[in-house]
DNA sequence: GAATAAACGAGACGGTACGTCTCGTCTTATG
DNA sequence: CATAAGACGAGACGTACCGTCTCGTTTATTC
């Protein structure tokens, strides 16, 4: 992610092994001390600077300069360590039950204040298209597999319709809770992920006439959903 | 918008009839020089400042802060000139219907370049809570209104499901079009305004056995919708 | 002085007797409120500008720029209506009483906390011409005439060295005021006036061993100067 | 001068033999590039400016403001680099002799158009009390010290007067040049210098007749100073 | 009494400089 | 060779005055 030859993540390279490299070897605990401070401002809300994550962190700005492109891409960094360890996905179980975990794990975070930060990288990356590579690798993939694996399977199972188009359901899924990212309605509540599964497995249409006596199904889950208006929306 | 106590859009106001206010009166072609600029180096997608307004307008600097707190404040009243007036909703026509006319109404702009300019507002509105408010003020709230409009309707009608909550709603209709906007992936095409609408009446479930021959309703829905796989999503 | 054609000060010119001029007449209420507000800010050691006067007098900017070509002329003319009505000599007596004299008319304004006005002016005369001639005008020449009468009178009588160049002297009397004023050193008391012209009279020899027993004549005013210390000088 | 916590100008501190500073060392070529487009900017008698400094002289405004606080401390640091080396006396010599040489010596750089520099200088530098701190430091405190030297000397040598104020006689050699400087009557040639000095030394009241003879001294002194009329003073 | 004309206030505007901030690069000494 | 310290140019920030201009209002003279 870094623009960093060496790789450094987990990073038991081969090169680690056969030669300690010429000079003083790189601080490792560097990196963490960067990413550290870049959340921290982040979660204070403020303007980020790379001039404030050089004093916050101690690590001097022409390093941070050397190690990333721009604080867009130290913040997308800062912002995966702390996101994708939570991506654990147990399949199983029934659609409704399983889009659930799939929100669950896929956008759990977003119930956590950090969750604004997300918003705010995508948002400049648009400037970077290193860096939206970078969210797309990262961010983007591993979920947007997950989920069409998910479909497959369910359609397959007659769970599902056929025919749904897994980048639209994707876009249906995120799409709200990048909303309420975005407009600094957070945090989101696992409820509300609930609520939108419910939704879409459901659909809008009055159930029709055919079944009159029958709005069981799993309509159970479209129990009267509590008006919310405390918030106005996004 | 424009932080300006003394009206000027349209503004037939009483005030305007009585008393041609005092001073050397307001220069009008000077506000859409500014906006004109502001909306072109957006398309350009060139980093927004004051300054490059202010050189391509032709509107000193101090000038454009006598009328605007911000550069966002401008760029979100750049962007309202140019969308607004294209908000025209004819209601009538079934549920399928309506939802599709609203969708077109309240999100047609996002078919054309320019809509990009939405998300960035949007993003450093973050900070200046009074651009925020006028978003909510100027975008939102028509819309959201003439949704929760039409969700009321078409209930009585009985042709949506009891108990839907209109901002959810709001959230899974708007959500994916902002999605792609932050997201860079525009234009966002019509028939992707459709598609999110037919998914979401329809609903993602397998048609229960009880009536095999029921889903016909709207039919046209569940048309096997080509798996674009074009783009990666976003 | 200020660049008005029609004159106003004293100005009992043949227009005022012959024709009111059409129109509505200039307000002099205006002159009086401007040059107040001018003396109050620069008493106040406040940064002098136009816009401050305007504030203070209530006199709208056009009106000032309309009377005056800039804002040294306003602060030159409000120090002078000050100043000037000082300046009354009663000539008569010895050199020296009749030195005190005129160094009391002429600079006895230097006592007052006012009078560091004019070295500001005085500076910045020096990129305005005309100001620097209102200057010469209305504060040197009525000043320098009157010293070269002095010097006439004294020099006939004996009293003074043949040959003594009056503006030479001038120099040598205003010089010294004027260093106080420009270095912030006020007020200037008048027992330092009288201090410049004792000096100035005795010289700064010794006396010569003709008259070993004559430290008389007018070396009383050398009386010992108590050596002031208290300030740094200029 | 410059508000430099770590010493530059002579400075063979300690610390610049033993550590040369950490970091990249300041570019000493930018301190004297700035001097010089002071210099410039001053001789033309224009408005001086940091915008303007900064782009004659090449170095970003930023790093101008770095090293001096004010436009006037920079260009109280242009005059005083171009002044103060020729501040050399060679004491020896009788009152008359030395106090020429003194005034050649403190004074002589009036003879240049740049000394108008200094007024303007010292006019702004009433609003800068550290300005105003250095301008005694570096101009003032050695010609003061000097002269108060002289007089020291001169009068156990019993070549002037006892009692005579060292601060008092500053001023009325300092005053006259200083006020040619202000008026902009400059370049004050060398002859003024010794004109005053002659006054000052023989003073202004005819010889007493004690002694018909006795004016010789220095002779000189009261040739008949040509009635110069050419200015009109200041 | 109506027309005329100057004086004036309110306010908008382009312009210039201010002093500050952050960026990203570069240069040196140290580990 | 990695790093810290720090100097630097570039350029935008938001503000303060400048001096000018355009209006509408007021107050007097003149026809």
């Amino acid at each position: 992610m870094a623009h960093d030859p060496g790789s450094i993540p987990g990073s038991a390279t081969a090169s680690s092994v056969t030669a300690a490299r010429r000079g003083r070897p790189r601080d490792t605990s560097l990196r963490t001390a960067v990413l550290r401070a870049t959340l921290e401002l982040l979660r204070e809300r403020a303007s980020l600077s790379i001039e404030a994550i050089s004093s916050r962190s101690g690590v001097s700005r022409p390093t941070i300069y050397r190690w990333w492109p721009n604080k867009t891409a130290v913040a997308l960094e800062a912002f995966m360590t702390e996101v994708n360890h939570r991506l654990v996905l147990a399949p199983g179980g029934g659609v409704d039950e399983e889009l659930r975990a799939f929100m669950h794990g896929a956008f759990g975070f977003a119930q956590e204040q950090d969750s604004v930060i997300l918003a705010s990288v995508i948002a400049s990356a648009t400037e970077h298209p290193d860096v939206m590579e970078s969210y797309r690798a990262e961010f983007l993939r591993p979920r947007q597999d997950r989920l069409a694996g998910l479909v497959a399977r369910q359609t397959r199972a007659g769970e599902l319709r056929q025919g749904i188009d897994p980048t639209l359901l994707w876009q249906l899924l995120w799409g709200p809770v990048y909303l309420r990212l975005a407009s600094g309605d957070v945090p989101v509540p696992t409820e509300f992920l609930d609520q939108v599964v419910t939704l879409l497995l459901t659909g809008l249409l009055a159930p029709p006439r055919c079944a009159p006596a029958a709005p069981a199904g799993p309509a159970g889950p479209a129990a009267p959903p509590e008006p919310r208006a405390e918030r106005e929306g996004s």
